[in-house]
DNA sequence: CCAAAAGTGTTATGTCTACACCCATGA
DNA sequence: TCATGGGTGTAGACATAACACTTTTGG
């Protein structure tokens, strides 16, 4: 049996009739920041199967296309954005039935955007909308085939991401705050940082964040106005800034 | 352009003729640890195209069943084992012409084996081998398609893995010494730990290695008898091992 | 002037690293 | 007994966390 199984599939050459065929699709997970809350695009199907749930943009790729092009082509169409930071692939989903009409693989991507706001506005008649994660997560705001899985997935990788190669930056616009940085940290992380540690370990991070010289305008309710900095370098691995360990992990822990 | 190509994708019904249909395919990089290197289990082609070349065992997706499950399956009718650990997808590759005859879209899993040897020569009459990750990866070892990409990828995934969650109990025994340990962590990784320090860290994570009370006999040259553990659990993240930083990246360094 | 936010200093505590040293075995 | 690898101790370097304090704005 084995024999034949793999006669099948590595040694014998392929014979179209002898295999499924599948379609094959690329959604793009866009996360934002805004409002201090990290945020997801999500479109409003007009039509069944699940009419009038959100969906997150995708679309079939075309046979001579990369999946990274595939991706980068259904972002561009979806949201009138020509180059997000952070496009990255993180998953592929082909559970039987994820599509009630027919069998559907779907490659995932995570993209993410600087500022939305205009961007998202102007990209279609279509209802589009940010969400904000926790919504698409907790079931207040049911997704569309098994879309949640896909956000959940895209959420868990931008936040091993943040721990990986230090991609806050882009969250961030051209020019950002130490201040809103760290916002980025515990939006995605769900933890709250201190400001005087969180500024050190950045700027230490010989690279990471390069200033400007020039300073931000303090808000409403003043304070010192803060130093601008651009995104330097990322890194493979190590950020300046790494997730602290769950407690009661070590040994002796109170 | 916008509205049509969304309306064909996300709005309106799925019509089979309107877009391309591919083959999926799950491909598995199966790991190991042996003779002191990190392992990779290869088989060779029979036939064109790459006849003669190495490659990795996978097989069609079938079309009642999950991406998670074909994989379990490809796994055990390649190599004959039931259940490998960290069975984990790290990718999906799709770049036109990868395969010459037909579009094919493949999903790749990484799999962990604790021990190899008699398994891979019992699997079939197939050539199957363990090669060493760096012959397949410097080009000393010709692999078939974009096989040498996906083995890149695994290799990444895994030594990222290392970092992430404590993964290196999957590559040895039910039962193993601290040293083996670490030697995995020093193949996939590519470094020299210090043995004295190694101990503690992994020791003090509490829960992530069981003291059995037993203890291993020495090798030919002697040596103090190694104390015997289990694996407990692993982590989602953080594990108690982490690769240090890359020279020169802090301020200051010299 | 006061509140608020940015940024600097300081200090206690914890972790990492290097390496000396002891332990238990095979030959 | 000697060589070899396992395991413990320890001191200095380094990193982390908590928080007091100074700076600079808006109102």
């Amino acid at each position: 049996m084995t024999t034949k199984t793999r006669s099948q599939k590595v040694a014998a050459p392929y014979d179209p009739s002898q295999f499924p065929a599948f379609a094959v699709t690329v959604d793009v997970v866009v996360l934002t920041m805004s409002e201090g809350t990290l945020q997801v695009l999500l479109i409003r199907r007009g039509v069944a199967p699940f009419e009038g749930m959100w969906a997150i943009p995708g679309g079939f790729k075309r046979p001579y296309e990369t999946l990274d092009e595939a991706a980068k082509r259904e972002l561009g169409e979806e949201t009138g954005v020509d180059s997000a930071n952070l496009l990255t692939q993180f998953g592929a989903y082909g559970d039987p039935g994820r599509d009630p009409r027919m069998n559907v693989v779907t490659v995932a991507y995570l993209a993410v955007l600087r500022k939305v706001g205009v961007v998202v506005a102007g990209t279609d008649a279509a209802p589009a909308a940010l969400i904000p994660v926790s919504d698409a997560l907790n079931g207040t705001i049911k997704l569309a085939f098994d879309h949640a899985r896909i956000v959940r997935g895209a959420v868990e990788r931008v936040r091993a991401d943040l721990d990986l190669t230090g991609a806050a930056t882009a969250f961030v616009g051209p020019t950002f705050t130490i201040a809103e940085l760290r916002a980025v940290y515990e939006a995605v992380w769900a933890v709250r940082l201190d400001g005087a540690n969180f500024r050190r370990s950045v700027v230490a991070e010989d690279g990471w964040v390069i200033p400007t010289g020039r300073r931000a305008r303090p808000g409403a309710p003043g304070g010192k106005p803060a130093e601008l900095y651009r995104a330097g370098r990322m890194w493979k691995y190590g950020s300046p800034v790494r997730r602290s360990q769950p407690n009661g992990r070590r040994k002796g822990a109170s």
